[in-house]
DNA sequence: ATCCCGAGGG
DNA sequence: CCCTCTGGAT
């Protein structure tokens, strides 16, 4: 099997078994996603979604979150991982889009990653959530499932991943392949034990055949 | 115990 | 490349 009849292959199959996200992130503008957004590393969807409410009430744009101080912010991120660097992120970030960017969310990966706590995964979900640019937004789920399932081949880095991946799906497919990946990995793809009993994947899934498959022996 | 749509610094 | 940050749900 080549490598493009496995996207093939793969692809076909989210489009008629698309998963369902229980929670996903809400906005209502490009700064509410990037504030959003950088509070979600290694935080689910769902607290995250408990917080944001009352940080946009106290700081409704950018300008005022600039102005906020560290002792005024922290309380309301307390509750998500990561609170001190998050918060440090959030108020710097806000002041060189004020500063910088003239208070406008820049809208190219290269500006975005400028900004304090934004990296390539951030920047890459905002411009193709907001601006609809074929960007690949390469999480742990994305990493993982893709090189399970074979998309990509020695990937070590997201970068690699992001990549190779770009080279395969087609540009239209690009934002909703990687909404898949995300939902595949958070609900069946999972890291720890996979639930392969649920997935029609196993026939191109290189994890499956190493590790699951009956009769072979596990690896781990 | 282990996992959650990472980023920054060494 | 590695490490640290760091809280809550399951």
């Amino acid at each position: 099997m080549t490598r493009k009849e496995r996207y093939a292959f793969v692809l076909d199959y989210f489009k008629q078994h698309a998963p369902n996200a229980e929670t996903e992130l809400i906005y209502d503008n490009p700064y509410q996603l990037l504030v959003a957004v950088i509070l979600s590393a290694q935080c689910t969807d769902k607290r995250v979604n408990m917080t944001t409410p009352a940080i946009f009430e106290e700081y409704p744009d950018v300008e005022a979150l600039s102005h906020a101080t560290f002792d005024e912010l922290f309380p309301l991120i307390r509750s998500i991982s990561y609170p001190n660097n998050k918060t440090k992120h959030l108020i710097g970030m806000a002041k060189m889009v004020v500063d910088k960017f003239h208070g406008e969310i820049p809208m190219t990966v290269e500006e975005l990653v400028e900004l304090p706590g934004v990296g390539r995964k951030t920047a890459n979900v905002i411009t193709s959530v907001v601006d609809n640019q074929p960007n690949m937004a390469v999480d742990t789920h994305v990493f993982r499932v893709a090189a399970r399932i074979g998309l990509t081949l020695n990937a070590t880095t997201p970068l690699a991943t992001e990549k190779q991946l770009l080279e395969f799906i087609p540009k239209e497919l690009v934002h909703i392949a990687h909404h898949w990946l995300i939902l595949h990995g958070r609900y069946i793809c999972i890291a720890r034990t996979p639930k392969c009993d649920e997935c029609g994947l196993k026939p191109v899934c290189k994890y499956y055949q190493k590790n699951v498959k009956p009769g072979v022996k596990a690896i781990g």
